[in-house]
DNA sequence: TCTGGGGTCCTAGGACCC
DNA sequence: TCTGGGGTCCTAGGACCC
């Protein structure tokens, strides 16, 4: 049996942790460059705003006028998030945790008011210890547990948010209310084509042939359709935290013509890949950077490109990927256009004890690991980003906008010091300067 | 004026091989 | 003139997730 914790509207409770007079208001927290709404309080979406909404089209809504609006701060999160993972898992077995506010585990096939006891107290916990609300469903398989706390969490005669979907006709029952495009694994175009054929909700769906599920969509959607079944089909790998591919990108703030902000955006991702890389003791051969323009603005010419360099030899140095980086977007930038967006994309990831010291460049490479090593120290000591590759010391002309940081108590401003955009100020980057930098910054 | 960021998996089709 | 079949690898693009 699988249960499935969901925190609910997880980054409004968090901003309400520390500020409580938002509770009970119509709150949403927007995404990096205060785009669109990524998470909305129950007020706000009683309002009928919708996820993703951009930011300036809130206020046309009835009411819109009264919606708080807050830039994200994934660092508290992140903080918040790993203090209820933390407390489920004195508890929970095989915890896997799927995202920031979103874990399995599995629960005993006792008895279903033994379980819903256990859980119940459970949600009561992380209540009382971090203060974000949090549903509980439990079910044969993770998709029925992920419908089972999606109805926990939007039934308001269910006090406890825990909810167990055990017997053949209460899983009948509740799969006929569930809308086809509510399943997890049925996005918009899936679901449109369940529509197309008359398939509204997820009870009909689990009578579709399985050859015609396949046609339909792929083995995933066939993977899902077992699911609602009953069948366990789907695994998670959340144990696996070796990721295949680490990406760091940013729509700017504004159009960006000039090629030098640009490249020191660039630089910037490529130090962030460079960092999580080192953090997960692990090393990329290949790196990857696009630039892209504004596809909102039709007044502007479009150019999108993206170019991909194999780098000489595995490494989790900035400095390495920065230079290749640089190499792939002096490639693909082209004078006159206006940008956007770029990015930084690190793949062909391995475990960095498997990797081989080449030969001939050994003593580079040991040279920058020593390097590294001492910046992440410092950096852990003193606070994130205090050292830095030199060019992204100052704050540039690309960072996006973030004018919606809410004050308040000593604890938020402890918190949003931790903010990239605050702590930029630091200038102990001449030390990299005199030792490597030189040798690939003179090219722009 | 203003529309996010970071991931995974699957499939089709091309290139290439024997 | 006639020009196979089967396999692998790679990449781009599509779909999904939070």
């Amino acid at each position: 049996m699988y249960a499935l914790a969901d925190c609910n509207n997880f980054f409004v409770s968090c901003e309400r942790v520390f500020n409580p007079s938002l509770n009970s208001l119509p709150v949403v927290v927007l995404s990096n460059n205060d785009g669109c709404a990524i998470a909305r309080s129950n007020e706000a979406k009683a309002l009928g705003i919708p996820m993703g909404c951009p930011a300036f089209k809130i206020k046309d809504f009835p009411h819109g006028d009264k919606v708080i609006m807050l830039s994200a701060r994934h660092v508290l999160y992140r903080d918040i998030s790993n203090r209820i993972m933390t407390l489920l898992g004195e508890v929970a077995q095989e915890l896997e945790i799927y995202s920031v506010d979103e874990a399995f585990f599995k629960v005993p096939n006792d008895s279903d008011e033994h379980n819903r006891m256990m859980l119940t107290k459970l949600v009561a916990n992380i209540e009382r210890c971090v203060g974000v609300p949090v549903s509980i469903g439990f079910a044969p398989t993770r998709t029925l547990a992920k419908i089972a706390s999606h109805v926990a969490k939007k039934d308001p005669n269910n006090k406890a948010r825990v909810l167990g979907l055990t017997t053949p006709d209460s899983i009948e029952d509740v799969l006929r209310h569930t809308k086809i495009d509510d399943v997890w694994g049925i996005g918009r175009r899936l679901n449109i084509k369940l529509l197309s054929r008359g398939v509204h909700d997820a009870y009909m769906f689990t009578k579709l042939p399985r050859s015609l599920v396949q046609r339909i969509g792929n083995i995933n959607l066939v993977r899902t359709q077992q699911e609602l079944m009953g069948i366990d089909s789907v695994t998670i790998n959340s144990v696996d935290i070796n990721h295949k591919t680490i990406m760091n990108s940013r729509t700017f703030g504004h159009v960006i013509s000039k090629k030098r902000e640009i490249s020191d955006a660039i630089i910037y991702f490529a130090q962030a890949c460079a960092t999580q890389l080192r953090q997960e003791n692990s090393t990329a051969q290949s790196v990857m950077v696009y630039v892209r323009g504004d596809h909102f603005r039709q007044d502007l010419p479009f150019y999108h490109n993206s170019c991909t360099i194999r780098m000489p030899r595995p490494t989790a140095s900035a400095m390495e990927i920065a230079k290749h980086a640089l190499t792939a977007f002096n490639s693909i930038f082209r004078e006159g256009f206006q940008y956007r967006k770029a990015g930084v994309m690190v793949n062909e990831i391995k475990s960095a004890s498997v990797h081989q010291l080449d030969i001939f460049n050994g003593q580079d490479d040991v040279k920058h690991s020593r390097l590294m090593n001492a910046i992440d120290e410092i950096n852990k000591r003193y606070g994130t980003k205090k050292i830095m590759l030199a060019p992204t010391i100052t704050k540039g002309e690309w960072a996006p906008h973030q004018n919606h940081l809410s004050g308040g108590s000593k604890t938020l401003k402890f918190y949003s010091g931790m903010n990239p955009q605050s702590t930029l100020e630091c200038t102990v980057a001449k030390a990299i300067e005199k030792e490597e930098w030189q040798d690939f910054a003179q090219d722009d």
